[in-house]
DNA sequence: CACCAAAATGTTGACGTAAACATTCTGGTG
DNA sequence: CACCAGAATGTTTACGTCAACATTTTGGTG
């Protein structure tokens, strides 16, 4: 900056008036400067505007894999969020959901310039009691069981199973049967409980559900499991990947989709509308998630405080032509 | 830090010892200023430090949509590699790939604390040339063109379209036909090349392409044309999401996969397998392309000079159920 | 042309850290 | 016990920026 100065003759202050674009700048002046940056090659130096003004302009996500189609989805709306109000991104990938590792990866935030945190994080991995939480540093949680101080935004899980679960009986299948996702997920855990509760608000009897681990690949095993059983006629599967694995095991089967078979996914990955018959299943509004988040985030670090609030967004269903009524 | 100098009765270089895990401190003193530093609430300001060392320990990604599969894999692996390397990531994502944007992208990354960039972008979707490169700052390039001024990595697209295209011949099929991605992109165009040149090497005549856009919508519109034409007993998908697409199509028509048509995609995504057939295809070594950049960029950022170099990253064909020999 | 308000520009200092150098303490040696 | 090397700790300073305040210039008024 001081050479810019020096090129430009002016001072140093000058400079930065015009690097950030001050009214009170007289035009020849400002052109002058202009051009000296350029032939100086000057860009501002972020950490010292961040040293001086105390912000980072920078939000922290700390995540773990990126391979699950609903992360990523969540990622791109954070990030699209963020840029919209300016903030940058920074990423903290956490390689296994143990304590020590997310630890590190608060401890590393710290050390990052970050003016607040976007945990998305299957929180039931880790004990949140342990965890030592940035200190001082406002916090959204995504996808988190409750009584965390912190605000949580997360899809509204409840809402979405239930309303697979009532389409499958609305066709008039006696039951519904459920691959879930892993036992130590919290939304896992939240869809097979509505699924169950609604089974049982219908009065109808609650089949012991298959578990699986989201992978498409844990569909395919407890479709092969389910297309054994001739009393299933109705699956609902915890997401639209092990839905496609377990539309193979039936085909795979000679159990007819829906012929014989209906199934409900939950996602609405853009692949769905594809599969093989194309996936009913329930939409998740992901890019709505990432702006409250963003949103709430945001009204944290401008206000101090982020008093603990619950945002559930909505989901909706989408039919396509995977559940037909039973074959009489 | 002064406060923790303070509340540990020692000045604030001794702090600033125990903060960065220096041996030359007497152990007493230095479980007492930790006792302090907990007690103050300290935590290092990485903005000043930055300041004060000119590194940030911060790599800039800008990329376009999160949404496709093969740029969430290679982001999921940069970030694991910069992780290894004590780096975090800012991602700077870019809505639309127009030359506005993109170079505004590279101007909000001049303002982020960063050290390098890895720009996953089809970089035929610009004008390089007007584009106004971030001077000074080492840069890595991923899935570009060639004559850029900046080291390239990208997987070996026309190995594995060869790969996927003679795979088919082997088979016995007397030709290959095509979908392809979107025409301003670079890898979409190296596969068509490749198939392209395989084909004439074999030979072989090449029938016209089927243009598609990655989505496994168009897919499904290209399946649908070739499923008109009883000629096509082997189709390339220039991506696995297309090839759902391709397959929903056939299934639709009635065309028997592998029986009557071969389907063979290219990148492995994690559900492919479990495609309604399983589906043949090219895997793409994602990791090793992130893994690559990252050492690239950071050999850049140690040695100041990024010499121009290119990397490929080696394919493989994925043998499953989506190919036959053609019914005779 | 003296005067003044407003605009343009300059000066000073502080943000939190760590390197370089200076000083003090420790324990062992002759 | 004087002396010394090495360890432990302290002092000073600069990193690049911008807010606050000080000063100079500009242009318009009576």
């Amino acid at each position: 900056m001081a050479d810019v100065a020096r090129e430009a003759g002016v001072s140093g202050q000058t400079v930065s008036r015009v690097a950030n674009g001050r009214s009170n700048v007289d035009e020849g002046t400002r052109s002058r400067v202009l051009d000296a940056m350029r032939k100086v090659g000057y860009h501002p130096n972020n950490a010292a505007r961040a040293l001086r003004l105390g912000r980072f302009g920078n939000i922290g996500v700390i995540m773990f894999t990126l391979s699950s189609f609903g992360n990523m989805r969540t990622l791109d709306s954070i990030a699209m969020a963020a840029s919209d109000h300016n903030y940058s991104l920074t990423l903290i990938p956490v390689r296994r959901p143990s304590q020590k590792d997310v630890t590190r990866a608060f401890a590393r935030l710290h050390r990052q310039a970050v003016d607040g945190v976007i945990i998305v994080i299957e929180t039931a991995l880790i004990d949140t009691a342990e965890v030592h939480w940035p200190a001082g540093l406002p916090v959204v949680v995504i996808d988190a069981g409750a009584d965390l101080p912190h605000p949580i935004v997360d899809t509204d899980q409840s809402e979405g199973a239930r309303l697979a679960t009532e389409h499958l009986l609305d066709q008039g299948h006696s039951t519904v049967w459920h691959v879930s996702g892993p036992a130590n997920s919290y939304s896992a855990t939240r869809r097979r409980q509505s699924w169950s509760d609604t089974l049982r608000h219908h009065g109808r009897s609650v089949p012991a559900p298959v578990d699986g681990d989201w992978t498409s690949d844990s569909g395919y095993r407890a479709g092969l499991v389910l297309a054994e059983n001739s009393d299933v006629t109705a699956v609902f599967t915890a997401n639209d990947q092990m839905a496609l694995g377990v539309l193979r095991a039936l085909h795979e089967r000679g159990r007819a989709v829906p012929g014989q078979v209906s199934v409900v996914g939950f996602d609405d990955m853009s692949e769905s509308k594809n599969f093989w018959p194309p996936l009913t299943t329930v939409r998740q509004n992901f890019e709505g998630v990432g702006r409250r988040s963003v949103e709430m985030l945001l009204h944290g670090i401008r206000h101090g405080t982020s008093t603990p609030a619950n945002v559930l967004v909505p989901t909706h269903l989408v039919r396509r032509e995977s559940t037909a009524p039973p074959a009489s």
